[in-house]
Order: C-alpha cells, then sequence, then structure tokens
DNA sequence: TGCGAAAAAGCACGACCGTTCGTATTATTT
DNA sequence: AAATAATACGAACGGTCGTGCTTTTTCGCA
C-alpha cells in the first residue's frame, strides 16, 4: 500500500494485479457477478489473501470503477484534447471511443453499461461513483461539443446535452447489436450514424417542415 | 396447469400471479437478481412451492421473458399496427413505446436491457430466448420501416435496419440518462431525437457536403 | 543476520442459493 | 363416497457467498 523509495510496494503491486484480472471478470459477469472466491481461484490466490486489499466488495466495486474510467479517459479523451477544439475533437472522441468499443467492449464488455443496469435502481456508494464517473465524460464530451459549437462547427441553436445524449445511444444500440444479436453490421452502423447525426447538427441541413428534424435547442437545466 | 371448462385450473391461477410478482422483481434486479426464495416470500408462499410451478430457475427465467414480451407486443405494437402503414404506424410504434417506458419501464426497469445485458455473453436457453424475442420486435419494427419505404415517407435509399438501430439507440440512451442519472430531460431528449432522425430518414434534407448526413443506403446482410 | 512490519494464507461463521424429497392438503373425476 | 391427480408445504442437501479472526510466510532495512 506504501511507496518505499523509488520502488512500489508489493502490496500495491498485487493490489494492481488484482484489480486487473477483476476487471476482466466484471466486464464479462457484471459488478454484481465479480466474487471474491472466483476472482481469488483465478489468481492463484487465497480468498482472504484477496479480500485483504480491498477491505469489502464494495471498495472493490468502487475501485473498478475508477480504474475504468481511467482507462476509459487515457484511451478515448486525453488522445483527442491534443487536436484542435471544434468538430477534428468531437470526431477524434467519438472515432477513440469506437476503436475502444471494436477491441475491448465489444469482446469484453463494459462496466459502464453493466454497472449503470446493475445499480441504477439500488442505492448506495457504488451507485453514487457510477454516477459520477458517468457524469464526469458526459460532461467532458458536452463541453468538447460547446466548443464546436463556440467554434462554428455546430449550429449555434442547439443543444451540446442533446448530441451527447444521441452519440451515447449510438453506442448504447452498438453494444446490444453486437454482443447480444452480434450482428457483425453494428459497427458500420454506429459510424453512419454518427456521421449523419453530427452533420445534422452541423446545420448541413435544409430546414424541413416544421422545426421536426432541426436540431433542438437547448433544454431549461 | 389445465383449463377445464371456461374456468382456469387453480394451478395456472397462481402460475400466473407468481409471474406477476417475478416481473416485478426481476424488472428492478434483472434476471439473475431474481431468487426463487425472495420471489416464495413476497408471495408468502413456501420456496418449493413456488419452484413446482416452473421446474427450474431457467426456465422460470425463460417464462418471464416470454410474458414481458407479450406484454410489450401489447402495449406497443398491436395498437400501432390498426393504423395506416407508412409514417403514422412507425411514428404510433414509436409514441407507444415512449408511452411505455415512461410509464412502466422507467419507474420499475426493462427485462429486455439488463437481460440483454446479463446474458449477451453467456450461451444457454435463457439467451436464446432473449435474442430471440428481440429480433422479433426488431424484425416487426424493420417491417414497418419498409412499409415507409415503400410508401414513400422515407427515402427509397435508406436502410430500415439503420433506422431501427438508431431508435432503439434512442430508447437505451433514455433509459441510461432516466433511470442512472435521473435526468427529466431525457423524455424530452428522446422525442426530439426520434423526430429529428424520422426526418433526415424523410428526406426532408438538403444533401449536405458529401455524403456524411445523408441515410445511410442499406448494408449488405 | 535478525527484527518488525506488511502480506498472504488458513480456517470458521452465518446467510442465502437452487434443488430434491417425502408428505399433507385440496380438487377433480370416477 | 372412493380414487386419483394437482398443489403446496417443510426440512434438508451440497454449494457459494462475503467477512472476521488467527497464524504463517515474506519482505525491507538496519
Amino acid at each position: 500500500m506504501l511507496k518505499i523509495g523509488n520502488t512500489v510496494s508489493k502490496g500495491l503491486q498485487t493490489r494492481t494485479a488484482i484489480l486487473d484480472v477483476a476487471l476482466a471478470i466484471a466486464s464479462r459477469d457484471g459488478l454484481e457477478g465479480l466474487s471474491i472466491g472466483m476472482l481469488a481461484e483465478r489468481m492463484g490466490k487465497s480468498k482472504s489473501g484477496v479480500f485483504a486489499h480491498f477491505g469489502s466488495r464494495e471498495e472493490l466495486q468502487i475501485a473498478l470503477i475508477d480504474e475504468y474510467a481511467r482507462r476509459f479517459m487515457q484511451a478515448v479523451f486525453y488522445p483527442a484534447i491534443r487536436l484542435p477544439r471544434g468538430l477534428p475533437r468531437l470526431t477524434a472522441m467519438f472515432d477513440n471511443w469506437l476503436h475502444r468499443v471494436r477491441t475491448v467492449e465489444i469482446p469484453n464488455g463494459c462496466v459502464f453499461i453493466s454497472g449503470a443496469v446493475e445499480f441504477d435502481d439500488r442505492e448506495g456508494p457504488v451507485r453514487d461513483r457510477m454516477v459520477a464517473v458517468n457524469r464526469g465524460w458526459q460532461g467532458e464530451m458536452r463541453k468538447a461539443a460547446e466548443q464546436a459549437v463556440v467554434c462554428g462547427h455546430l449550429r449555434g441553436d442547439c443543444d451540446p446535452g442533446q448530441l451527447v445524449f444521441e452519440l451515447y445511444g449510438i453506442m448504447l444500440a452498438l453494444h446490444h447489436d453486437a454482443r447480444l444479436l452480434r450482428d457483425e453490421r453494428a459497427v458500420e452502423r454506429a459510424r453512419r450514424a454518427f456521421a449523419r447525426t453530427v452533420g445534422c447538427f452541423a446545420g448541413d441541413v435544409a430546414p424541413p417542415q416544421g422545426k421536426t428534424s432541426r436540431p433542438a435547442e437547448p433544454l431549461a437545466a
């Protein structure tokens, strides 16, 4: 648990190793499907030895959420903020996201999605962390969308929150069709949905009948 | 278990009552979160008494999926097929769907969504039923979209499967934001997303730069 | 090399899980 | 009224769960 000199203590090392294996299990079976017994068995360690690193199952779950969020940010967000504000950055975020979904989350599952379903109507610190992490990520994405509005890449009268909502929906549908239905067309569908949606918000659109297909104006907070 | 004359045998009656309570539990806690012990307790019956009606937990889960699908069809699909083919019917399906999500699934949870997440990487009859029911519903929705193309309500070069994909995404995002984040704006966002998406597929769109925001052509099967 | 602390293991606990079995009670048919 | 089938019950099984306590092993450093 402590850093000693320049090296990392063994406790922290194994804790990280445990988190690694736990992440694989939780991705597949969800945060509730992860049991300490199974985790210990897969690590070749004793149950209590694994347990001691976290103090409770709940704290293990929270640590998992944090670790998953860290990796998500690492893969999706940080590479994108090096690109120019506006549509380039927003597009890069989606591309990175899609790449991660294709290479990691579709084969192994996604803790954010299974966690959201498992804890959406249960109170407690695990749910709270889930919400916080989710709000954090959605907030970053909305910021990028807002900047795209400022840059003039997206229509001035559109709601960035609406765009984030729809992009998240695309990813959820991708997960669903790719993982449950094993539909290989899902990735391409997600790409097309993104292009169409952003194109619409970008305003390359002739105002149609009524206001139905115009990007919506911001909702009241 | 048997119908006798005009009346229903007592076994079937209680089986139905059990399914009713089980559906409430499974909506909240998922198909895996539903335990026979808890179910029996809530019904004021013995564990074995409840168990005997289904023969196994797996068969109970399958019966639950069927019952949930039946109710879904009842609420969403059947009322819509009485409307004229094309956009009216498609819109009615979405409206009914949205109404059901608002009044039933957001407060109580959705077995399709939690079930999809729980069983998407587990083999077996429960997963198979889950897939079949899902394909059934998505197929009906795609048929409605195809008819809308034939009617000329949607562009001739668009992919009905793509539309179904995106509509499902909207509903998944609605579930996520409404249940996990408790965002009251989610319902309105779903409405706007539907209007914008269908509007785009309907072709009230001036072809923008490139082909980005045109509805996609059908993917190869 | 030996010492104190950290890490891991061993063991036991109470609770709940799905399931089985034998039996009592209740309906339905003969 | 007797026979038979349908329902429900209670107890018990083997198993896994999270967690607490105690002991042993391992590690970092003087």
